[in-house]
DNA sequence: TACACGTGGTC
DNA sequence: TGACCAAGTGT
């Protein structure tokens, strides 16, 4: 062990004097001085589980138009709730919320709980959700240890246990430092801070308000830490879609099941997904008899845990009937229906072998783009 | 504890 | 192209 300088202790009023002055302004945020409402801080944090702020702008606005309160949100059907969700990813989340808005609204007389423990009893509310909302939306003393505060953290002390056994260690150390006043901004400074400065790579140690008082940056190894256990690699999987068309110009939209991967979202209708699929065997998956013809190239998508590789088939002119659960859609229609990204790409490479790269409705299965802030 | 669960941007 | 990672939760 080599000697280390003794560094000064951080101190929440150094953070807080830098984000005064360097706070995002986001959407959900309320300016400087003003109470937030807990039901946007509510819809952001579900939103931005493992998402960019960038992805979930655009989102957040389309929710709070369309749903103004929770009471709002609580009254919409799930599958409106759902089909607004589509391109966000990770749909426990949609499900969850629903049913979150619907306990608030319904046996909280519409009021979130103001109490990390009363906010973690809620759907799709964990440690991270219930302690920021609580910090942020009621000023609570919380300890909100996102993937940002656990890199501004391990650096700040110099953590090198590897996550996620270093969580509980993480935590304790960020509940130190939590102030009595401004929680809440404290635990957005935190987060501010690990997206810009602390950054995953090339953090700007120079600019950083605890510059000298951060372990690693006294030892010039910020750059490596949180460190992490080796992931497992990504196995993939094969299946078949199936793209059906009438002559009427309706085309097959089928709804998954609840729960599971996709849970409640429209989109083609697949084969079971497994390690290898035969794609001549898949023909006996397919919804109905037709004469299923296999479009040349596969899809590729990546999700967390596996990567995808599907074989798309196409039929025209079916005379079938929607089997139970799925149902014959106008593609007008489509543009309202939300599919998730990886049934947007099976679509779309249907639609192009079938009626070329100008076909009309690929519009309807364009990515809504977030604006770049 | 470990795994299921999406997607897009960046390097 | 691949690896990483982003305001995690549920089981």
């Amino acid at each position: 062990m080599s000697a280390r300088p003794i560094l000064p202790s951080p101190q929440a009023g150094d953070l807080l004097s830098w984000y005064d002055r360097h706070r995002r302004r986001l959407p959900w945020r309320a300016p400087p001085g003003e109470a937030a409402d807990p039901y946007r801080v509510w819809l952001s944090e579900i939103m931005l589980q493992q998402t960019t702020v960038a992805t979930v702008g655009p989102y957040f606005e389309r929710f709070i138009t369309r749903w103004p309160s929770v009471e709002a949100l609580a009254a919409a059907p799930l599958e409106d709730v759902l089909a607004a969700w589509a391109g966000l990813g990770y749909y426990a989340r949609a499900r969850n919320l629903h049913a979150c808005a619907r306990v608030v609204a319904g046996t909280h007389g519409g009021r979130f709980p103001d109490t990390e423990v009363g906010l973690r009893a809620l759907p799709g509310v964990g440690p991270y959700t219930a302690a920021a909302i609580a910090a942020i939306a009621f000023g609570r003393p919380a300890a909100a240890v996102d993937g940002n505060v656990e890199r501004v953290i391990t650096r700040l002390h110099g953590i090198d246990t590897p996550l996620p056994e270093a969580k509980a260690q993480i935590r304790a150390r960020t509940l130190d430092l939590v102030p009595e006043d401004r929680p809440g901004d404290f635990a957005q400074a935190l987060m501010d801070l690990g997206a810009s400065l602390c950054s995953p790579k090339r953090p700007a140690c120079a600019l950083c308000p605890w510059r000298d008082c951060c372990v690693a940056n006294a030892r010039g190894d910020a750059e490596t830490l949180p460190r992490r256990a080796a992931k497992p690699e990504r196995p993939t999987r094969r299946g078949a879609a199936f793209w059906a068309e009438r002559g009427n110009g309706t085309v097959l939209i089928h709804r998954r099941p609840p729960k599971g991967l996709l849970g409640g979202m429209d989109g083609l209708w697949l084969t079971p997904l497994s390690a290898d699929i035969d794609p001549a065997e898949a023909r006996a998956h397919a919804p109905f008899p037709a004469r299923w013809n296999r479009i040349a190239g596969e899809v590729d998508h990546l999700f967390t845990h596996f990567r995808l590789r599907l074989t798309v088939f196409a039929a025209t002119d079916v005379t079938a009937f929607a089997p139970t659960g799925s149902r014959w859609v106008s593609k007008a229609e489509l543009a309202e229906v939300g599919f998730p990204t990886v049934m947007r790409k099976a679509a779309q490479h249907a639609l192009r072998a079938l009626h070329g790269p100008g076909a009309e409705a690929l519009a309807a299965f364009r990515r809504r783009r977030p604006t770049r802030t």
